[in-house]
DNA sequence: CAAACATACATAATTTTCTTATGCATAAAA
DNA sequence: TTTTATGCATAAGAAAATTATGTATGTTTG
């Protein structure tokens, strides 16, 4: 992840809402898909993505499938029934973090 | 920070914007002021507090004044107008960051 | 009265998650 | 033929946390 700018910790949680939506997608794909989603402000670099691809498999929350395409090969991810669970709890424990924030960032004027 | 967990690289900005409100604060002030906040969900540590002021500082975003209170040391610190500036950029980018991450985790059904 | 908890600072070792740089390979475009 | 795009990968290093300590004073509580 890069350019713009911070927060490290999402982008895990970003490859599974992508996954749950697309059901099967590989790497290069994906870095394509946020630069789409985000108008070019999210670049996810490939020295962040495939550790962070190669972490979720080996947690179990990622299954693969190679297949080759126009003599060049993909590898395939999808996820797994864990890969569903965790997508769940990181998109809550996301929501309530930018929740948390605005809280302190933009906190609403107390009552009365 | 700990606990309600990530998003590495948001805690000087929260620094930056309390000590905008409050004009002056010690460390464990704003451990004190976060959890309050937040209502427990930010815990901010000192492992991850004091060297991130010490870096605000030594950037030149704050400015520190010593204060011996009940035979008890405190480090105040209070923004320099460089810090000023640095925060109104790092909470613009805190916002962008947020605005661009739900574009991708609750995404606008297009339109049509 | 002793132990626990709160206040107040600090740093060191380690871990996590990035960036940056590099490498390999195929294919299309300039 | 060099650059750009597609597609994977890893290694070195930096940044920002966590966890574990350490020091010191003051208050509460069993």
């Amino acid at each position: 992840m890069s350019n713009s700018k911070l927060y490290k910790g999402s982008l895990s949680t970003i490859i599974l809402k992508l996954l749950a939506e697309t059901h099967k997608m590989y790497g290069y794909e994906i870095t394509q898909k946020v630069k789409e989603l985000t108008q070019g402000e999210l670049t996810i670099t490939e020295g962040a993505l495939y550790p962070a691809l190669h972490k979720l498999e080996a947690n179990g929350f990622l299954e693969v499938e190679m297949q080759r395409v126009d003599n060049r090969l993909r590898k395939y991810y999808k996820l797994t029934q864990a890969g569903n669970q965790e997508k769940v709890s990181r998109i809550e424990e996301l929501e309530r973090f930018i929740e948390t924030i605005q809280g302190i960032v933009n906190p609403k004027p107390s009552l009365g």
